[in-house]
DNA sequence: GCGTTACGGTAACATGCGTTACGGTTAGGG
DNA sequence: CCCTAACCGTAACGCATGTTACCGTAACGC
């Protein structure tokens, strides 16, 4: 054998230098050699560890979204009630500081890149349908006596709510600050009989 | 002089050229010769109206704004009450046709474009400033014994799931189909109390 | 301790990019 | 009727990109 390098440390350090470059200089800007300068090694690291950009990409696309289905989780668990449940993972979805702002941007520009990525697009879809899964069941547990259309109805409408307020939250934060976009998914849930 | 061109015209297809590339070939593919190649001309005329690649894609900005402006406007004229204008405005945001769907990648496009440009985010910005405002306009006349806050942050959660809705839809158009989305927008209207 | 092998840094390659320069063409003004 | 200037197609330039090839280096098995 030779030296043994920490695999998924470094895929992991890659990706969050996609994350980085993807949403502080765009996808134009989103190259090997500004990855690996994000990364702060050589471009020979990159290449050894995927074998093209592409799945450089779609592996960054997929530890995005393990990141935030395990912070997700722990905020389910750690809910007392279903309402509180849902509140706090929909919640998480917003642009409300730097980290979740970056993401929201980094979102963006993934589900941009998608349309030329058969991949991308693929894990966009499967991604989705699994949060989709996710709110709706925490909707039906918030709501029991709703019926199930209703509860996938207007679990859709929340994750289109939190999708479209972290996006416009992350391209104009001075027009959209953390208290308005909290407001608008609190008066949303209210509006729906979901509140409290 | 010599032979005079229809400038605004030109401009006007190079524009449609380029939401042509950038939803169907995205941002990375959204290069000087392949608008060209999509308006059927070559390099040498995008170079002749336009100084350069970044003044191409604002004009393209702007001239989407304005496509959506006077649409918006149309429908807002022709609808008998506020209601039913408010109903027909968002509406027209989401991804319920190809050229709409269209319209909302696009969209994405130059929203995660803009992350590496200034001209671009600050376009974004008035846009949505000037959509908020008209929103907000809306929501007010159909429900005039609101108070102001009320209505501004109702059209603000309106704004955002029809944003994200229009994302959704046009990144994954079999998971969200145009009558689920109508689905979603009558239902957040009707739990606003702000439906027919 | 030594050979072997994974590791990863360096540099070259071909390609495609934005941009520039040039030149043929065409339509108006005098 | 020609002269001039706008029009725009063509082709080149310099540069940055993804990818590949190469090679020195360092650690583990024997």
């Amino acid at each position: 054998m030779a030296r043994t390098a920490d695999r998924p440390a470094q895929e992991a350090l890659l990706s969050r230098a996609v994350w980085e470059v993807l949403a502080h200089q765009g996808l134009e800007r989103l190259t090997i050699r500004a990855v690996a300068a994000a990364a702060g090694c050589t471009t020979g690291l990159v290449m050894h560890r995927f074998p093209n950009r592409r799945a450089l990409l779609v592996h960054a696309r997929r530890l995005l979204h393990e990141r935030t289905r395990a912070r997700v989780e722990a905020l389910e668990a750690s809910s007392a009630t279903p309402r509180e449940a849902l509140r706090a993972v929909l919640r998480q979805g917003l642009s409300l500081d730097d980290e979740l702002r970056t993401e929201s941007t980094v979102w963006v520009g993934f589900l941009a890149a998608a349309v030329a990525d058969d991949e991308l697009i693929a894990q966009h879809r499967v991604n989705n349908q699994s949060w989709r899964q996710r709110i709706t069941r925490l909707v039906a547990a918030a709501a029991p006596d709703w019926p199930a259309e209703r509860a996938a109805v207007a679990a859709s409408a929340l994750i289109a709510l939190v999708e479209g307020a972290a996006a416009l939250g992350s391209g104009d934060p001075a027009g959209y600050p953390p208290a308005a976009q909290e407001r608008m998914l609190d008066d949303t849930l209210a509006a729906f009989g979901l509140a409290g």
